[in-house]
DNA sequence: ATTATCTATAGATCTATAGATAATGC
DNA sequence: ATTATCTATAGATCTATAGATAATGC
């Protein structure tokens, strides 16, 4: 029954991606430890010689679901129009459907605030990125800090998502991405406008 | 044991009002019928007598919420300046505190995704009266159809609560919320220009 | 000898239902 | 007679732990 270290290692990791899936799916209360597992090949009883409890999974798993996210941003983010690219995706019907792979600030925002700041941690690291990642695009330097028009168009980017989701209506929920859109391109603009950058 | 009509009525009443709160607080899964009732101070036996269903009550208890988050709405707008004055409160560290009695699109977004169609039902009807509220303060026509500033908007200041509530540095918190209400004021200015009504 | 995973289980909690009780409504 | 609420319970599921097993690692 025993496996190697090294196939150990595979399956923790094999549980964080299953787990950071699962739980954008169901929210962190909506699945238990039994199908978390069974998500990775393996049973409950495996699960506490990985991790500490499920709130500890659950902030490893929030963690690589930002990460992945991140990711996508930056196999999107084509050089000519990063911004416009990773608007086209993100405020999209395909990623209002998509919530298991989708941005997990909208997935598991709401459950995120009733967490412990082990969770909140792993949100706030890749919130930072994605920050740090928007802010040349919309026409600020690179700081210590991240800027206000980055912060206000991650906003309007992840409530625009949010609010889609939570119609039943996809006529009003295709006019939030596109609203979202076009207010994220007004914001840029302007901001690049102002460095002499406007394309 | 039996009660009035009137006062069955009036707990039903309540049981929705003490919902309305604790699922704001827990997220619909985490918080059981039981407390639920005894927040009502009744016991979990009467609950199926009022509600069909754990969902039936989210849905209700949903609308409710909005209903009364649009209340505040209504409290708050001075006829000066009623964007600005709910702006003050929405964006605030005190909404990002008080999940239990703060928008319900914030505190339930996320998991409203996740529920049948009945609750989004709720969420979309409160969703519309907040768009029917905005629309003339950022310079849109009464119209049909909600606008797409008024959209945009609102996606700002769901989103910029929403991130302000899943970090645990307070510092950035604050920034969120003062970048999405810098954000909105902009975009609403620029609005109100375009009907020649810049105050 | 150690240990990753398994099966089994403890103890709590969940939604939903059943039957008892006592007050209402006719 | 009806019924709103109560206590009690069924049956499922939840997190976490215990002990068995079998393969690894020394």
């Amino acid at each position: 029954m025993r496996v190697s270290r090294i196939q150990a290692e595979e399956n923790r990791q094999t549980v964080i991606d299953v787990a950071s899936r699962l739980f954008r799916e169901h929210g962190f209360d909506g699945i238990g430890l039994k199908d978390l597992m069974k998500g990775a090949g393996l049973t409950q009883g495996a699960f506490y010689k990985q991790f500490q409890s499920k709130d500890d999974l659950a902030a490893q798993a929030s963690r690589r679901a930002l990460e992945s996210a991140f990711g996508r941003w930056s196999a999107a983010a084509d050089p000519q129009d990063p911004l416009g690219a990773v608007i086209a995706f993100y405020l999209s019907m395909g990623h209002r459907a998509d919530r298991t792979d989708g941005c997990p600030v909208v997935a598991l925002g709401s459950d995120a605030a009733r967490q412990g700041a082990d969770v909140k941690a792993s949100f706030e690291a890749g919130i930072r990125k994605y920050l740090e990642m928007l802010g040349p695009w919309v026409g600020e330097a690179d700081a210590e800090e991240p800027g206000g028009k980055a912060m206000a168009i991650l906003s309007t980017m992840v409530g625009a998502v949010l609010l889609a989701r939570a119609v039943n209506d996809e006529r009003l929920s295709k006019r939030f991405l596109q609203a979202g859109a076009e207010s994220v391109q007004r914001e840029s603009s302007a901001g690049r406008a102002k460095q002499g950058r406007r394309k």
